[in-house]
This record gives C-alpha cells, structure tokens and sequence, in this order.
DNA sequence: CGGAAAACTGAAAATCTTTCGCATCTTAAA
DNA sequence: TTTAAGATGCGAAAGATTTTCAGTTTTCCG
C-alpha cells in the first residue's frame, strides 16, 4: 500500500502521513484544499492539526506525491500527482475541475519560450468560465 | 486627461485615484503590486494609505481600468487594461515579464472549453522559467 | 458661492491562509 | 527496550488584503 510511497519519499511513515495518503487517495474529489483534507480528517475522528496537514502536504510535494496549484480565490488545491502535466478549466460557479492536456498548447507555449530566450521550469494554465450546469439560459 | 476614465467608471476624481492612475500609466513597469504602488506615492511625498491603494486599484479593476494578476509568490500584480488580453512569462529568478499573445493557444482554449461545455469567462496562462539573463552556464 | 448628502479616506483592527516555535510524543533501528 | 532523530499539536506569527469607523472631500444644486 502507500506506506511505501510515504518511505521511499524519506519520510518516517506517521499516521497523519498516512491518513492523509489515504484521504487523498479515496475521497471522491482529486482537488483538495488543505481545509478540505482536514476537515475530511476531523470526520473521521482524527486528531490531526490544521498545521500538520500544510505541512504534510507540502512535504508530498516536494516528494513529487502531490502537486499544489494556486487557483484564483485564496486557497491552494492539492491533486495526486498522477504522473503527466495537465491544465486546468475551471468553473468559477459551483468549482467544478476538469483536467485537460493539448498538445498543440504545449508545443506553442515551448516555442514561444524558446523565442523570448526562457527557460521552461513549468507552467500553469487556467480557463475559468461556467460550466455546462451551472449556465443559465441567455 | 485620465480624471476622464475616473469619471466614466463612476467614480468621483479624488487625489488618492488620480496619483495611482498617473503612477499605472506613467512608471517604468507595466507590472506593479500594490505595494509598488504604494512606495511610488511615498516617493512622490503622497499622503496615501495602502489601504487606499488596495481600494483603489480593487475599483479600477471592476472598472475595467486595470487587470490584476495572482502570479505565484504572495502579491498580485495589477496593469493597465490596454485593451487585448495576453499571457505572461515570468522568469523566477529576478522577476522579469514578459507578455505575449498566441492566437493557435487561445484558439485551441476555446476548442477544448467548447468540448467540456464551458463558456469561458477568462483564462490565465502562465509560463515560469528563467530568463536569458538569469540563466547560469550548465 | 454656500451647504448638505453621498462618497471617499487614513489608520488601525480584523480576516484569511499558511507557516513557525517549541515542548511533547513516535518511529525506526540497534 | 532504549534512544536519537524526526514528527506532531497547539498557539502564536506572518504576509496580503479587506473592513471598520470617524473624520474629510467631492459633487450637486439652489
């Protein structure tokens, strides 16, 4: 199980990295925020704090277990990292995430690097827009 | 002069609104947070508050008078709305943006919201690399 | 030009998200 | 087990932005 992926990450295997593996791993959403992992964590009657669950999370990240992305409306969300790049359209009605990759996009986006003299370290692209149920009719 | 574009965005023309507009129109950098606002007003001996400033530049974004921008790293940054929408570059290292517009992009963009059935409200794309001046020798 | 209502302002306090400090508790390994 | 290195929880702190509030400034109109 993800007791290992904690390990081989470096990391001592606790019960709140674990906990949070897990919640990561099966609650339906594949976009947390930090509040969102902890309140998942306090129904499950864990005594895990707020500060602990930063931490761990950004401990994943650096592990490459998780990605963190920085939407617009304070908070950051967290996602597994399931191994490929992927951007971002989101509803900026009800939250609604959908993941997309195009490869035409990422073509453009290294070609015009390459023409300022950039370095690519990464990226982020967001759509915001309404989602299909959230659109009332004109 | 520009107390007409504060006028039009029904605002009244006060001292605290004109200085800003003049500093967004008029300083070096098209890119600045508030607090670069803020000290270009100390510097020009402005009795403002930041809190003035955030106000300000809140208004004159729902104004449509300047965009503001979450790029990663704490403060946004805000710029004069000069009409067309554009992405940026920013180069991690020392900060340097650099904008620009690439119609396959937005094209594809508009493409894949269509498929998902969004209705695009707005998009951010944002490449961070390292610049050519900011590059070391591999 | 005067005067008042409405809008605006600075400063300080309040929020909100995220991180830190530190005493205490766990884990991993001998 | 024993123990040192590493983790945790809590409350306080930090950084960015917003709100509150009481005093000012603008605009409008007679």
């Amino acid at each position: 199980m993800s007791n290992q992926q904690i390990k081989q990450a470096g990391l001592k295997v606790t019960v709140p990295r674990v906990k949070i593996l897990s919640i990561l791993e099966h609650s339906g959403k594949r976009h947390l925020s930090a509040e969102d992992v902890y309140r998942e964590l306090l129904s499950h009657d864990e005594d895990i704090g707020l500060a602990t669950v930063y931490r761990v999370l950004t401990q994943f990240e650096s592990a490459g277990l998780v990605c963190r992305r920085h939407f617009e409306g304070g908070q950051s969300v967290f996602e597994l990292d399931g191994g490929g790049h992927h951007d971002h359209l989101v509803c900026i009605q009800c939250g609604k995430i959908v993941e997309f990759v195009d490869a035409m996009i990422e073509e453009r986006q290294r070609a015009i690097a390459a023409e300022h003299g950039f370095r690519i370290k990464e990226h982020s692209l967001v759509v915001y827009g309404i989602c299909s149920g959230c659109q009332t009719p004109d």
